[in-house]
DNA sequence: ACTTGACCTTGACGTGGCGTCAACGTCGGA
DNA sequence: TCCGACGTTGACGCCACGTCAAGGTCAAGT
């Protein structure tokens, strides 16, 4: 007859574990002896095996117990269903291993693929890291409050303007402004040239489904333009160019919002 | 400013989490409003973020903790021991599904496939269930007891015997002799075939070290030898074949032992 | 002004599968 | 006889929250 130390390194789990199992019914308690040990013989030991094969499956206890007594058929409709279960917690698991990958490609937080391209590309071209921080978690918080509707704007239309090397270059252009005067000519000049970019690529993604984000929840709005609001030399950009644009006869009502994002994304 | 349903219905996560995360001083209180409701801003948003990002793959909070406010590289050494582990718990995982597939092609128990071959060959001769279902627990006790002493013989003498054909045949003749009378004349011609088989196939997995399995532990035998004691025939068989070994010459130390299992396996 | 119903507050307890004391009695070998 | 390893029960701890309970507040509609 075997003692509860015994048992349990037999099996390979502590004897806190065998006592556990006891406690909650799983395995019967067995004879004792007249100092109050617990003696086991073989069949407790083909119990306690069972059991610790379904439960470092991963089987939670609670299942075990019906398992143990039950049917073989009920068993094994039981094992394809604690198998799909499995199936589903790896594939959750490889999902959170891959945000992790991203995470780390993707500057800490999780962005779209086009968004990391954007960043990484503003880091290569040697804007500072705090400006560029600033403009990832700018994505963040739009991310966060209208993931719904940011998704399937980057897919039609921002992809296809933040992966065309003459855009980046603006945005390059932009950034590189980050703390300048407010006259400098630059400004200007950048602002001019975001229009004619805008102009003459405004056809192949039309202008109204581009501007139009529909991004209208006041109090979410109030977080991203905070978010802007120390940022002046980005603020006048953008309103050069609405204003440019509102010049060569563009006009559409979600305007504001929309030139002050196309222009500093 | 956002109230805390607003913020926890952005993020993804329950307002209990919200709270949670300040007690624990991950989340800095916010200010109040003056019923003392929380207010939060853009920047709860992103800190909120950054902490969902890393539990939600599966960091820690006391991690997440120290990972916040540390630097690029740190964070970037973490990210990668915490792949690490994540890759280590999707092997295990896969690892246990795996064993849950044999748990269900191997009759609940994990068993060497060599074993489940040989309980299937079984079964499909029309063995009754019980008397495999005993066999098998004497092999489930046995490895429990002795695994590494039984995996390397069960590699280098047991799986070429438990794969034999004939070997096979004189398996299911054993197992076919259960609860007959222990005068059944069988009984004697099955041991007598054993014999001859043994002899034909000793020379090619040496005597000795084939009989001499090691299994010296005078407790886990009690159990072992307990699982027989029901089954008097194999037991008559096991006698039979040692007195014909012994009249053939071949004797050995660890054979009372050896003979008892290589007759019944 | 009042109601309604959704929201907010703090605090306490529950979950699963054990680990880890604490405080004590027993066993086996030198 | 003594020591150290082993056994007993009971209670609390862990992690990341979920779920009441017992109230107070907010915004919208009547």
């Amino acid at each position: 007859m075997l003692r509860i130390g015994e048992l349990a390194s037999y099996v390979g789990v502590s004897t806190r574990t065998v006592r556990f199992y006891h406690q909650q019914g799983l395995l019967p308690e067995p004879e004792r002896n007249a100092a109050g040990y617990r003696l086991y013989d073989g069949e407790a030991v083909l119990r306690l095996s069972r059991i610790i094969a379904l439960a470092s499956a991963g089987v939670p206890l609670a299942r075990v117990h019906e398992l143990l007594d039950a049917s073989q058929d009920v068993l094994d409709a039981a094992l394809v269903e604690i198998d799909e279960g499995m199936r589903r917690r790896i594939r959750a698991l490889r999902d959170d291993r891959e945000r992790l990958r991203r995470l780390r490609a993707g500057d800490a937080l999780v962005l779209p693929d086009v968004l990391v391209g954007v960043i990484e590309h503003l880091r290569a071209a040697g804007i500072a890291d705090d400006v560029v921080d600033h403009y990832r978690d700018a994505w963040v918080l739009t991310l966060v409050v209208y993931r719904a509707r940011v998704d399937p704007w980057l897919r039609d239309h921002g992809a296809p303007m933040l992966t065309d090397p003459g855009y980046l270059d603006l945005m390059v252009r932009t950034f590189r402004l980050t703390g300048v005067e407010l006259d400098d000519p630059e400004i200007e000049r950048l602002a001019d040239d975001t229009v004619a970019w805008m102009v003459a690529h405004w056809d192949s993604f039309t202008l109204e489904a581009s501007l139009d984000h529909g991004l209208d929840d006041p109090r979410a709005n109030a977080l991203l333009e905070a978010q802007w609001a120390d940022r002046p030399t980005w603020v006048r950009v953008s309103e050069l160019i609405m204003q440019g644009l509102r010049e060569r006869g563009i006009e559409h009502p979600a305007m504001e919002r929309a030139t002050r994002w196309t222009a500093t994304d």
